[in-house]
DNA sequence: AACGGTATTGCGGGTTCCCGCAAGTTCCCT
DNA sequence: AGGGAACTTGCGGGAACCCGCAATACCGTT
């Protein structure tokens, strides 16, 4: 087995390596790296068939490396080791995974033991190891009724960057009235309509626009990373459509 | 020396621990807890003079921790350890700390050796150490011109709540206009007239409303548990004032 | 081939928002 | 007292937004 590890965090850094050594004897490689552009640049030479994963590390986020490594060698093994359950993360993830691939998804908050196990079950059993947590969010964001669909997902990202309809309608290549429509399902799916707060008098106090990224964010369909990352393609995609 | 500690990862807490007892000798008292409403509880018997907080807990922050430490007893050493210079904690401390108080704000990422100089900085030699990298923080949010006043800081956490302009100026018991105008100036302070994106034809393609959100998140102005925090508020204030 | 589900698009009207102009207030500083 | 900065408030218009109604199109199923 031939191991990578990528994780900001010193302390769980060297957490992660005392464990990973007291579990596995037959290593034949291990490196540890503290970043995402450093994972990648590791991972080049090839040497790697494991490979462990923090989600959220600056800059590159441990989705995005995924990316990279699985659209080079698509039977590579990830352990994606992460702090929450953000659904920004979870869904990025269950779209990038190769159909071939062994991967799995613990949390930092479960024991040690969970953790071990989830080693050996992806790394050596090749079995896909999901938490039970996480699993719950995932199911939720394959559910049609009270997850998003891709469409709707574009609509509050664009939302959420602070787009007009008219910029939204254009950058997706759709009327305005088309843009406005997914608005409209994205609000409802978010609950929009029979918003909390039955109280009197307060009924129209919300403002549907910026409501619905509160409710985003405060149900982690999306969080700041993840609108970083949003912004950088909008920022793309308008010097391109410019150019 | 009477010493409680609340940090929520079990690492760090191990961490802090082991270099506490190798820093300081006479420690009459130790006490690790790992999450806010622990140290709220254990501070009540009144033995700690010094307390070290993880900002970023789940539920209770350690913002709150510390102001109903100082609350109850102004004069107590706290030392603040935490990943990130989020705007929205520095503003958050920098309004509660008492007069007579001493205190530090350190990051995670420092190395050891300079923890261990603010340990003995604040609970000792009784300073205000401050990293150097919060301190610009703490400076621009201090600063009139590129920070943001008490006045625009309530609107930007209603306009994130999803309020609307009519709903804004009940909360504050103000007239509509006076809303309007406080979010407008909200919106200069964000540089939302001379916004980025100077490229020709898309310049009317930010909604200043949500495009506002956008920025103040990106910017760590304000972020997700600022946002529940705010949200909290809100209910309390909606259920009062509809009684 | 008929059919429900999903998505797109136009139209139109009511609402909300953004903001320039201008007058008034309060409070602090010299 | 006077000057000034910050804040409030009204008015009014132009733009943006929300959304119901309805026609059309595409797709997989039966």
């Amino acid at each position: 087995m031939r191991l990578l590890i990528a994780e900001d965090d010193k302390l769980h850094r060297s957490f992660l390596e005392r464990l990973v050594r007291h579990t596995f004897d037959g290593l034949e490689e291990l490196t540890l790296t503290s970043d995402g552009a450093g994972a990648i640049e590791a991972f080049r030479s090839g040497k790697y068939d494991c490979v462990l994963l923090d989600l959220q590390m600056p800059k590159i986020t441990g989705v995005d490396v995924a990316k990279t490594i699985w659209a080079k060698a698509p039977t590579t093994k990830i352990l994606f080791w992460s702090n929450y359950t953000e659904e920004a993360y979870v869904r990025g993830i269950t779209k990038i995974v190769p159909d071939a691939a062994v991967y799995g998804y613990i949390l930092k908050s479960a024991p040690d033991e969970q953790l071990k196990l989830a080693l050996q079950g992806v790394f050596v059993a090749e079995q896909c190891v999901i938490d039970r947590e996480v699993r719950g969010v995932q199911r939720r964001a394959d559910n049609r009724l009270s997850g998003l669909s891709e469409l709707e997902f574009e609509a509050l990202a664009d939302l959420c960057l602070g787009l007009t309809d008219k910029a939204m309608a254009a950058r997706r290549n759709v009327s305005l009235r088309s843009a406005q429509s997914r608005l409209q399902s994205l609000y409802q799916k978010l609950g929009l309509d029979k918003d909390d707060i039955p109280s009197g008098e307060w009924g129209a106090s919300f403002n549907s626009r910026t409501r619905a990224i509160s409710l985003a964010l405060t149900q982690g369909i999306l969080n700041a990373d993840a609108l970083r990352r949003e912004e950088e393609k909008l920022q793309a995609w308008m010097s391109r459509s410019s150019a």
